[in-house]
DNA sequence: GTTTATTCCTATCTTTTAAGTAGGTTAATG
DNA sequence: CATTAACCTACTTAAAAGATAGGAATAAAC
């Protein structure tokens, strides 16, 4: 039940991007080093971001990533969706969903319906802007 | 981000158990039949819900596992937390808790503190009687 | 146009945990 | 005392998560 460090890895990159809420493009190398997390790995984590058309990314000197919107545009169940397989409580409420021979007699099935549904109700009413330090713009 | 089949199989345990609503003693034998689980594996799932006084067993010929309450009186995150090691959705967040260092500069603990909540509240909403095939009892 | 910084791509390895199995011991009943 | 069934301990297997490595493509800087 718990989400996986590429959920929570890439959560900590979108915020990081937005906490330096420039137009320039900041380098896997910089976000790894402030996240200390190390760069291979982030590197997988990343590359689904930027599929996912959350960053963009640009290659050679100078390089490196951006938000392709702004943080209020992002919810974290949108960030959360790319990178965790799946945000459902259980598989047959997966995309693929086998069909499940138990489905008309399953006495579970709403249980879980709601469930899902609960947790991505929570998770899309946040956005990226809320988790950012409260700090800025506040003077 | 799935609830485990511990987790699943528990739940459908209790309801068969529920099902039955009898005083008797249902035998992990038959349990495991009509649920279609293997009787090993269910075995060490079962031995939880005992060890959580969930369940009762009684050996020996006759026995079996019967619920200790009411199914009115269970809820299906009283259920869960028995089986799943921990309904946390981060590991921050569970018993042991090994303080994080990054937890002042966290800028995600309160939206994990959150989902934690609404995953808990939902979960502890619904008893193991809200789940029973509705036809029981209504004519 | 060569150097340098960087993303991108593919493959592999390691570790952990979930899932499942096996065999033997104790207790209750008739 | 034979049978049924919970209880207990240990082991095995399979899958997934987590992490690493090396190199190819690309863009800017000089």
């Amino acid at each position: 039940m718990l989400v996986s460090t590429k959920g929570r890895y890439s959560l900590r990159v979108m915020i990081d991007l937005a906490e330096q809420q420039s137009d320039k493009y900041v380098p896997l190398k910089e976000i790894a080093g402030r996240q200390g997390i190390s760069e291979k790995y982030l590197e997988s984590i990343i590359k689904l971001l930027v599929k996912g058309k959350l960053l963009t990314g640009l290659r050679g000197k100078g390089g490196g990533y951006k938000l392709t919107k702004a943080p209020d545009q992002y919810t974290v169940g949108d960030i959360l969706r790319l990178t965790e397989e799946s945000l459902a409580p259980v598989s047959c409420l997966e995309e693929d969903a086998p069909s499940c021979p138990r489905r008309d007699a399953c006495r579970t099935l709403a249980l879980w319906q709601g469930l899902d549904r609960a947790i991505g109700d929570y998770l899309d009413r946040i956005t990226l802007a809320d988790l950012l330090r409260p700090e800025d713009g506040q003077p």
